[in-house]
DNA sequence: TGGAAACTGTGTGCCAGCGCACAGAACTGT
DNA sequence: ACAGTTCTGTGCGCTGGCACACAGTTTCCA
């Protein structure tokens, strides 16, 4: 639950010409224009179980993840909470400012380690404004995210828990280059809005299946294909 | 399952200064920007049970709902299809041109009959273009209409039946002025996506508790604030 | 090295909603 | 006035996931 910890500031001079970033958004800047925003960022740490916002804080700061992923999340009364989208490199943390919001609309939690580039939100909205084509893409990206939770509406009302675990599953390892995955049966019932035991009984048969290995925490895909076959149809729809 | 009915072209005349537009979104237009924008639309209706699009169909036209609403619904295999959120009088249909999108992200259907205004999309990407203002107001309904979808996960996951059809009921209500409803059990298993005699059941729970009533196709709200207790908490996120 | 903490497996009873099926009631058109 | 259609009520067996509970196992730390 604590916040960054470790946190390092990021000059021009750790980004050598070959090392381009390790996030999509800032991929779509010249040199030049990403030159100037690393200046004004700095690389951000956040532990596993970490909580960077939850929905109505203001938005002082926009993450760009380079690696790892944060969960989005959405939280009603009575601590019933559930996962709405992953954010990993192809993301970016504080969109809804681009549509003219000072707030979170969402929880943002830490299911595992994460680095982020971090920016003030003001400089970020200054060159938002000042590069349409980069503009664009970000509302795609906003397009892409909607999409996503919509589909989410129709996977936790039809779909069965095992898949969506295997979907989940695969999304992380989607946005995650380590092996294996760090994430106890605790966090992913978490995630899915589940009773812990749920997902014992889920990834258990998973695991039966030959698609997963894993002991305490620790999570190996064994047969990607079989588990998109285990999946529901919303991981194709996913964006990464 | 048909297209638009009885569409009439609607010049200036029609509107006077006093009959202020019935759309939310063309209100925060000036008079001179409202009566450019009437020029170049035209008053369309849409029967019950009509669908305006599905998801990927290409934006050719904006729909500015003024009387009635329109239910935006996700759509998977198998038939399972949900509604995410409601869009009347408060909206408009095609918010994705503005991130950029030539597709709409989810199906359209109409419920109960529908008069909206219709544009253009390149006409009105031009207004939007040139109005900062007006574009801001528009991504702040996007911004609204993404937290109702992000809620609707976890209302979908975790709210029973009859509180969901409650605050259907009321989300109707909201955009409707018409008195009685005009929605069968099937249609609001449809919206709901459960099957029809659990609409019975839920339905017939909440006539006997005295907050509504109804009799084929025909509800009637009879008790405001019982059936808002009765609802999930959702219905306070919702926009109208 | 031993105890606490974290993680996982399992069991029992329960309930909301499903799938399927059918019957009665109300409306509609000719 | 009658026949067809639409809408609603009801019943039954089933299942996925819940709530609660507890025991076994692995890891970590003092």
């Amino acid at each position: 639950m604590e916040r960054a910890v470790d946190t390092q500031p990021l000059g021009l001079g750790r980004r050598t010409s070959e090392t381009v970033s390790e996030n999509r958004m800032l991929d779509c800047l010249s040199p030049d224009e990403l030159s100037q925003l690393m200046a004004v960022s700095d690389l951000t740490s956040f532990v596993a179980d970490a909580r960077i916002a939850v929905g109505g804080d203001v938005i002082r700061e926009i993450y760009f993840p380079v690696s790892g992923y944060a969960s989005l999340m959405i939280t009603g009364s009575e601590e019933s909470s559930v996962q709405v989208a992953f954010a990993g490199r192809e993301g970016i943390l504080g969109w809804e400012s681009l549509l003219g919001r000072e707030s979170f609309l969402l929880d943002i939690y830490v299911p595992e380690a994460l680095k982020a580039l971090r920016v003030d939100v003001g400089e970020f909205l200054i060159r938002a404004a000042a590069n349409e084509h980069w503009r664009n893409v970000q509302f795609k990206y906003v397009a892409g995210l909607f999409t996503v939770v919509a589909r989410g509406v129709l996977c936790a009302r039809f779909h069965v828990l095992e898949a969506r675990l295997a979907r989940c599953l695969l999304e992380v390892s989607d946005r995650h280059a380590e092996i294996p995955i760090l994430l106890t049966q605790n966090t992913l019932a978490k995630l899915l809005g589940v009773r812990r035991s749920g997902v014992t009984n889920a990834a258990t048969h998973l695991q039966l299946l030959g698609l997963i290995q894993y002991r305490r925490g620790e999570i190996r895909l064994l047969d990607r294909k079989g588990l998109e076959a285990a999946a529901c149809e919303c991981y194709r729809f996913d964006v990464h």
